[in-house]
DNA sequence: AACATATTGTTGACATATCAACAATCTGTA
DNA sequence: TACAGATTGTTGATATGTCAACAATATGTT
């Protein structure tokens, strides 16, 4: 049994954890509003942002690593921004499975739109703290990411 | 134009958001993981760890109040919910619109087993940081999740 | 050359999320 | 009572995300 102190302490980390995955889906909320007045989900941006100065372009499987999430996924990401004429399909030449994504001039128009805008909104999200509090709070984000990562890879040895 | 030294802060701060959003996104999915193990969703467990010790139950357009989620949303996951047996939907007495979503015996049993080792594993996610760590990042969460909100509320005006 | 193995992008099944629109029902007020 | 307006849960369209499986293609080894 947990001494009323320790259960205390579990109960503060309990409440940062919520406010900690609270804070990123308000702020992930509040780009989705954001998007919206040019008719682009979050990802959707974020897809065009990578592929932003790099003439010539991304491979699928890269974009998902970067994005961090299935390469499935950035199949009908893509398909969705071909078909707006926001990014193009360019074949890959000693390798005919790949394609490189790369951004058209009208996706490159559209974002040189959004990123001023977007910059400062992002700048506008940390009002009242120094950067002394925006290095101290990266370096605990690290910390904590990388726990996560760590329980998460521990987990298969016990599920089921 | 900005000056160098401002562009710098702006980078700095521009990672610290990419962090944020990294760090959440990590800890979601090791959070995944571990409820796959009983075949859970994380947004499962949340509605049956909002329903315990409620044995009046919660009503749908409550439960999608208290995850930040739309009510359409709580219907499918309810409606999975109680395809498992793990809560069910009991009328309410002075009104024929609405449900209240109850855990039953077995999904409170199955919380049972889970949490113990919820618990282990969200205070695990702290090893590193002191409690007056936890408090200082708390706060700085809090600040810009209120900053973010505003931001989300400040678009409609100047959208299209 | 031949073969095992890995990688690329796609597909299908599903869960989760958004939003708009809807019927049923409640509530407050004329 | 009657009726305007709000609220509840559902549905359908769509986007995003997971995963497993697949064909096509590369790659490395014998």
């Amino acid at each position: 049994m947990k001494s009323p102190l320790e259960s205390a302490a579990a109960r503060r980390r309990y409440d940062a954890l919520l406010q900690l995955l609270g804070t990123a889906d308000a702020i992930w909320n509040a780009s989705r509003v954001f998007f919206a007045a040019w008719d682009l989900s979050p990802s959707q941006f974020n897809v065009l942002n990578l592929l932003r100065g790099v003439p010539g372009g991304i491979s699928q499987t890269e974009l998902s690593r970067r994005l961090i999430t299935h390469r499935s996924n950035v199949t009908g990401l893509a398909d969705r921004l071909e078909r707006r004429g926001l990014v193009s399909r360019q074949d890959v030449a000693g390798d005919r499975r790949a394609y490189r994504v790369v951004l058209t001039r009208s996706g490159a128009e559209l974002l040189k739109q959004i990123l001023p805008e977007y910059h400062a909104r992002a700048d506008a999200l940390w009002r009242g703290l120094s950067l002394n509090h925006v290095s101290r709070l990266t370096s605990k984000l690290q910390a904590l990411a990388r726990n996560a990562e760590r329980i998460a890879m521990e987990l298969p040895e016990r599920v089921k």
